[in-house]
Order: structure tokens, then sequence, then C-alpha cells
DNA sequence: AGATTTTCCGTAATCGTTTACGAAAAGAAT
DNA sequence: ATTCTTTTCGTAAACGATTACGGAAAATCT
């Protein structure tokens, strides 16, 4: 419990001078700042955060968003974890901290984060799951917090954003499996609003239409992007009249139940059905393994937090060049799956 | 930007009718009351976390300490998404929010919550990744914040705990093994001082002994608690003199790599080499599948939180009857490996 | 020595809330 | 009509830090 008053009194000096002293300020005499900083170690001394965040107009906390709904972003966390590193690394050369921001299952999103930036937590907000249309953009714009998706939007209120290469991925895919003589693919929608969606099934209508296939309604299997969906979706597929020979989807987690409902239903990956999804942890355990697209998760989180801290301007100076809207690269890792 | 001096001015009242009315005090007129309400909602007030906290003494912020080491935690991610929802659930009740805090792999455990809490940053610290003796528990302790380990420690501070029933799976799961015949029976051991490692091998040693048998040296393999840890050590199995016929471990991500391990050096668990491990959304995927042992992470949560807020005098009167230090009970899942 | 500058530090205002206290107004009891 | 309660609200003092401002002491200059 030593504020900064304590410190005073056993200083005996005051506590604008021991506040100067510490914060590094000019015009305090280098042998007071040495008494001062450590009679501030010795007693563990650590500004209060609600006295300096009430003064400053700041709290020096940065917050990431994600949602715990289990059922969703189970495998989403591993995802996360890397990239939470990356960001860390980042602002811990500002002295800022970030805490991660869980909307449990059972509150709204927008509600929650509202609740949230609107008491002042945080100073800025990365955000994931980013949808086609994203209340919360608006939302963190009214109250004038900096914040920074992780994918894109229509919801256009100026802010940066770093998205994944979908386009890239579907492409590559398709092109892939189209060289290797499918003519029937797939995919699987997952289910949410998510943008990626969006903009992945666009790209792969495209590229198909360049080889002058197309993709059938039948071929979108829908279902949301966990490992059941996944499940299910493999008997949707063996129902099939005429089944697809290919399929690709995005999300981590439904390979995992895709692989599991295959082969329940007697299909093997590779050999009946060319899958390519996205690299993950888990999905190293795959066999046949998969063929699959990764990224490095620590260097887009770098990439997510300086692009946020280059749109503020108390931090633009450091981050001058920095691009604020960016397409992340992934890479193809073959797999023996598609 | 609103304030609660805007929303009076607004209302043509005072900032103190304005907070009273907000905070459920009694001594305010039920029309105000309404209006106050009313105005709030259309301006989106909320109060300011700085201002309030400050005023208060405290944050309404419960901390979920995580390791987010990419080595070691990797896989811990996935345990806890669960547990959140449930710790969640309850903090709710008494408007508290979660905050994970996230020690990335760069920084010590101890130095990053001391910056964390001497700051005022959180009411209350849920830990996880206890260690044998902890330092965590005296600096909490020091700062009379109140806490409760995911975990028992021999650092005792009189804190409430949690722990899961590492003694329990030890006993059940040598007693299954030596009941189907095993009698060369080994473990795996995680480094990091963690104290789960050294209660799980007590009890494995003096269930052995019931049995008249032992754990030599040779059969404790030790490595990191993690995917890599496991693989690698598949090859030690291998490279024994006299192989042990059965393991037992308690790290969810070390049986993944095991099993790659193992598949690369020719043995099958279940056939070549028993298995018992811990239950975990990936260890679902396994094949052939894994006996292990599994727990309600979600129920757990809620025990965590409810211990914890039974432990603050704030909260007491909510769980009169919690009991603040517990074992929490697995089950066993039988699978094909053991 | 006196004037001027520089160095260093104390004073006090401020951030946005909550809350103890007291006072005004309204109602009830005599 | 007077007194006593009760209801309702405004005033002002905290909470712990930062920082603009001004002044005393020391150093430098004439």
């Amino acid at each position: 419990m030593a504020g900064i008053r304590q410190l005073a009194d056993h200083l005996n000096i005051s506590i604008g001078t021991v506040s100067r002293a510490l914060n590094g300020k000019p015009d305090v005499n280098p042998d007071t700042r040495r008494r001062v900083l450590e009679a501030a170690e010795k007693l563990g001394y650590v500004a209060n955060q609600a006295g300096r965040a009430l003064r400053q107009g700041k709290t020096g906390i940065v917050g990431f968003m994600m949602e715990t709904d289990t059922e969703s972003t189970r495998y989403g966390d591993l995802f996360f974890t890397s990239v939470f590193d990356g960001v860390q690394s980042v602002l811990s050369r500002h002295q800022l901290d970030l805490v991660t921001l869980l909307c449990s299952s059972s509150e709204k999103p927008d509600a929650y984060l509202d609740r949230i930036v609107a008491r002042g937590f945080a100073d800025a907000i990365i955000l994931s799951g980013t949808r086609r249309h994203d209340p919360r953009f608006e939302l963190l714009a009214r109250r004038k917090i900096p914040f920074i998706p992780l994918g894109r939007s229509l919801t256009d209120v100026g802010q940066p954003w770093i998205d994944l290469d979908f386009e890239g991925m579907a492409e590559t895919a398709v092109n892939r499996l189209v060289a290797s003589g499918h003519r029937r693919i797939g995919i699987i929608w997952p289910h949410g609003d998510y943008n990626l969606a969006y903009i992945f099934i666009d790209r792969i209508r495209k590229t198909l239409a360049r080889h002058s296939l197309s993709l059938p309604d039948a071929y979108i299997f829908k279902g949301p992007p966990n490992e059941d969906g996944g499940y299910r979706i493999a008997r949707d597929i063996k129902a099939c009249a005429e089944p697809p020979t290919a399929i690709v989807l995005v999300n981590e987690a439904t390979v995992m139940g895709l692989y599991r409902g295959l082969s329940e239903v007697g299909l093997t990956p590779g050999k009946d059905l060319a899958i390519i999804g996205r690299h993950s942890p888990q999905a190293k355990f795959l066999s046949p393994s998969l063929t699959s697209f990764d990224l490095s998760l620590r260097d887009l989180g770098i990439a997510l937090a300086e692009t946020l801290l280059g749109s503020m301007p108390a931090y633009r100076e450091f981050y001058p060049d920095i691009v604020s809207r960016r397409i992340w690269p992934m890479t193809l890792v073959e797999g023996e799956s598609g």
C-alpha cells in the first residue's frame, strides 16, 4: 500500500518532486533522483494505476478482444497464443501492457466491448473475429478509441486493418487442385457472418471460373467454424449424389472434425477426398498429413501492434512508415491430403 | 466522453444525485432515478474506470494470470478457455470483470505479476502454473491481494486453493495397469518445478509399492511439459535396455508428441506401450484412443471463482459455506491406449 | 556587491468518481 | 401553528497521481 505520499514523507521531500524524479523529468537534482529511485525500489512502490490513469487520461493498457464461446473458438486460442507474444513484444517497448478481454459465450460481443471501453478501460483495442458488418467498429469510432481488427470488414470507419490472404489461399488451392485433375471442388463455408468467408468464396468462384469451372450450391457445405461443424459436414459430403472430389476450408478447427467424420463414413483424406486447409498446431497430428496454409503468428502479432500504435498520434513517430492496411501472406505447406 | 458532470448538467441536477441514482442508493426520488437512468442510457454513459477505482479503492477486475511461453503453455490455453467461461459466469453476478494477464515468454512471471498488482490493477488474482515453491504467493500476500492458485504449493500464506486430483489419478492409473498385467510402469516427469509433478510421483510410488513394485529412475522420463517433450521421450523409451510396458503422464500436450514420436520409432500405443494421460480436446483425435482422466473445466472455473470470492470479506456472505481448499476430482475415460 | 540566470523543489489544481454531512422541503403528528 | 420526521438533494472532501507555476537558493555574470 505504499503510495507516493508515503514515499515522499519517508524521504522528506514533496510528492511533486518524487513524481518528477520517477518519471524522468529534467528539473530534479541527480542526487535526489537517485535517492527517490532507491527508496521506491526498496519500498516496492509502483504508481497506482487509477490515480495515474485519471490524471493522464490514459491507462497504458491495450486490450485484445476474443470471444470465449467454447463452441467456436476453442481452437482459435492456439492461434492467438503466439500472436499475443508478438503483440506484447512491441507493447513492452512503450511501457504498455496487453490484457485479453474475454467475452463470455453468454454475453453479446458488442455490449461487452461497449461496457469495457466506455469506462475507459483500455487506450486501444485489437479485435478478432471480424464480421462482415461489424458494429464494434462504429462503437469504437464513436468512443474515439484507436483499434485494429484482425480482418477486413464492409464496415469502414477509417480504421487500419491486417487480414490474412484468403484470396491468395483460395487461388493457390484451386489452381493446385485443378492441376492435379480435380473438377468437382467444394468448400466449407463458416456460419456467423465472418467477413473472411465472403472474401474466400469470391476468390474461389473467380479462380474456378478461370478454369471454366463453377461452384454449385451443393458444394458449399455450411456449418459453424468448429470441430463439430466439420464432423457433420463429412456426412453431408458422403450423402452427395455426386460428391466433390476436393474440399477447401479456412477454419483450423473444422478440419479436425472433418477428418474424424470422414473416417467414420469410410472416406480417406487425400484419396477419396482431397483437402486443403489451414495450418495449426493440432493439424500436425492429422494423418494423412494436411495440405495447409501457414503463417508466422508471432510476426502477425508484431505487425498488429505496430500498425495499431502507428495509427495513434502519441506513437506515430515510432512507426512513421507503417502501412495501415495490409494483407498478410500465407505459405503453402504441402501434405498428403491434397 | 460523456462524464457524470455532463450527465448532471444535462439533467440540471448535481453529480452527487446522479451518482446515487446510478448506484442504487436509497435516498433518491424514484422519478429522479428513472430520469437519470434514461439519460445515462441515451448518452451511453458508463462510469469512468479510473475515477471510480480511485475513489473506491477497488477496480472491479479479477485477473487470471497465465504464461504465454509458447513452448510450454501452447496447449494449456485449450484447457483454460472453458475455465474462463466458468469463472466469468460467477464474476458477472457481482459486476466483476475477468481479464487474462499474459506474461510473455520474455519476462519473469514474478516481476510481471508484481508490476501488475502493485499498481492496483486487479482486486484479486487467479494463478495458474503453480510451482512447488511459488514466490508469487508471498508477493500477493505482501500486497494483500486476494488470490487463488489452481494448484497446491509448498508455499503457504494461508491462501485458498483448488487442485486437480493427481493422487487419485496416479492411484487409479497404476492399479489399472497392474491389473492388466503391467509390471514395468514409467512416468513422464515435467520439467519446471511444477508442484503437481511431485504430488503425482509420490502417489505413483506409493501405489506401486502396494503392489510390491517400484519406480526405477530409468523409468522417470523427464522433459518440458509440451508436445516436443513427449516427442523426444518416445526415443528415450525406445532406447531403454528394458523399456517400461506402460507410461502414465499428466500433461495434455506431452501425449500428443509422444504418440507422434512413438509412431516414428515403430511403437504402437496400447500394444507396445500402454499410455494413460489427461483428456484434452485434441486428444480426441489420437488413434488408438487415449485412456485419460477428464474433468469439467467449466465447473472448475466456477469453483475457482466462488472460492476466491468466498475468501474476500466483501463477498463472503454470498459464499458462506465454500470450502477453501479442495481437490478436484477427475474421471477415467477408458480408451484403447491403456 | 549587485544583477541575472539557472537549478531545483514545493504548492496547489486537476482528472472523474463516490460518499459523509447537512440543509431544504414536504409531510405527519401534536 | 408549531414541532418533529422523513424524503430528497446539493456541497465538498476525499482517492493517488501528474504537472503548470512560482519562488528560494545557488551559480554565474557584470
